[in-house]
DNA sequence: GTGAAAGCGCTAACAC
DNA sequence: GTGTTAGCGCTTTCAC
């Protein structure tokens, strides 16, 4: 894009050394001598030379370039994640290429094939393919999951158990002893989350009411399991991201209950939408900007080591308590 | 990443033609029989021969990569637009970069700077920086803006001023008589807008509120708005976009007041996030998806035709009641 | 319609 | 430390 083109050998006629010196300026200062590079890197800057990505990436192999698949970009929980793959990619001056899926399975698995051949790596956000393709991906190249496990693939994810028992314990002492948890089992992509939640129901001595559902994780499905909270004998309302916690609010609202006067609801996800409510939500905080730092580590590792044995980075959650929790009744 | 690193040459030697047919195959199929053609696509097939991007880079001189800039990923606005981008470039079989200014104007400049050097164009969507500095990048390459106008650059963005007429004329019809509008003086990033409200007051009939201000388009300030809209004699609050509708929507329901019972609200943007809400709010409908795909088009028209005059394409905005707006008092 | 050949701008041995 | 040289995989004249 750039007008003024300038190449390496431009800059290395004008400072008056040889090409691969000044390729060696660019990509491995130390073993250039201080004026000698000092030399170069003036001369690059009269020319304005950038180092030209393409014919660098041909060379050696290595296009510097990650990628990332998210499933829906508008999703401020992926959003998020987003950023912060793209903070820490910066950083560590590699490019990044974006796509969204969709929610599609079929067409995630085949963008993320397109996208292998173009990247150093990928970097599966929430992906919604089956495990066995996720796993053919690793096997073709380097794939680091954020926010799901798949064992033998490097990933990222929040210790959602431990979080659970985090909210638990907050409900149990302000004095609840019957909770709804409302779930996408009807898209299932919350896999093995029950179990984790009816291990802290029990480890607080608080009743579970399961059977409201299936639901999806949208604000409808939240507004229609708001219908059957005040039937449930339920005080309090787990969610397990913000788009339903949004529409169970929005549906207790709309039935003229008061949160947390009559309910109390907690969001599980802790993006900007947890504030920009009235009340505010007390949220399950993931940890979505560090998920996403360090399954680009992840990735940036194991494209240096590729043989190595998968890692997985299990992240602590925190219980960040607003307005939306109270005592029952 | 592949595995199998086939190259042209050797879908040539399986295919029996030369490196050139099967090059012709991939850039300009037209141009070579049908039968060699799926010849050679049959054994690229059975290679699992995928084109090596940046070598294809380097020879033609274009990297078929527009780079996407953003204030911020998370807010929708913006994620709505990422999204429409992304869509748009996959259909033009483009990759995209996408990288995230942070609201911060020299840091967009730079990484404008860097990422033109890696990308055929680029596409800024609300740009912070100054127009001349804007100016200054479409000086050195292909740039088109999106939700954003400056002359002598491609630029793609809503019509707001008919767009505020279109939400005049609902609240004047519904009998308001006096309102309030929530904009982004604080922060001065919704230029030349304030007139066009004016206008729109005056050609239905409404006195306008402006000495509320000044406000940053937050979900804070909008609580602070709020806040002062009981005093103001006005009934019903026009908010420049859905963070502030959102605190304004908080900071009456804290209050008390409801809506649409007790003002009415009325929001600029419309993305998931208005229809998250109870009530659902009226808003002022932007056509991110159209902008966004039309930003891509202008871009690429741009990058064929680099000496052409600027274009700018002007949206159409639509009004979407919802339950936020009624007859005042 | 197809092939031969000369690069695109950079990297990485390998010599000096 | 620095220079020489041979590619990286593709595109694109130019012949045939």
């Amino acid at each position: 894009v750039n007008v003024a083109v300038a190449t390496m050998a431009d800059v290395a006629r004008e400072a008056g050394v040889s090409q691969s010196t000044v390729s060696r300026v660019f990509s491995l200062p130390e073993t250039v001598r201080a004026d000698t590079r000092l030399r170069v890197l003036e001369a690059a800057r009269r020319l304005e030379f950038t180092p030209n990505r393409a014919a660098s990436a041909l060379a050696r192999g290595r296009t510097r370039t990650l990628g990332l698949l998210v499933p829906d970009v508008v999703n401020p929980y992926y959003a998020e994640i987003i950023k912060a793959v793209q903070r820490r990619t910066r950083a560590k001056s590699q490019a990044l290429f974006l796509a969204d899926t969709g929610d599609d399975p079929e067409d995630g698995f085949e963008l993320a094939q397109a996208m292998a051949g173009q990247t150093d790596g990928l970097l599966l956000a929430g992906p919604r393919m089956a495990d066995a393709m996720v796993r053919e991906l690793a096997q073709a190249g380097p794939v680091a999951l954020i926010g799901a496990r798949v064992d033998g693939v490097d990933s990222a994810y929040a210790d959602l158990a431990t979080g659970m028992r985090h909210v638990l314990r907050h409900l149990a002492a302000l004095g609840h002893a019957k909770v709804v948890y409302v779930d996408g089992t009807l898209a299932a992509r919350t896999p093995g989350h029950r179990q984790p939640m009816r291990d802290a129901c029990e480890e607080y001595g608080v009743e579970l009411v399961e059977q409201l559902g299936p639901f999806a994780l949208t604000f409808d499905d939240g507004v229609a399991a708001a219908d059957l909270v005040p039937t449930s004998g339920a005080t309090a309302v787990i969610a397990h991201n913000e788009m339903v916690a949004l529409g169970v609010a929005g549906g207790l609202a709309r039935q003229g209950r008061s949160v947390p006067g009559e309910f109390s609801l907690v969001t599980v996800d802790d993006t900007f939408m947890a504030r920009a409510t009235y009340p505010a939500l007390t949220a399950l905080h993931i940890p979505l900007d560090v998920m996403g730092a360090r399954g680009v580590d992840l990735l940036l590792h194991r494209i240096e080591a590729a043989e190595s044995e998968a890692r997985h980075v299990t992240l602590p959650t925190s219980l960040v308590v607003r307005a939306s929790t109270g005592a029952p009744h």
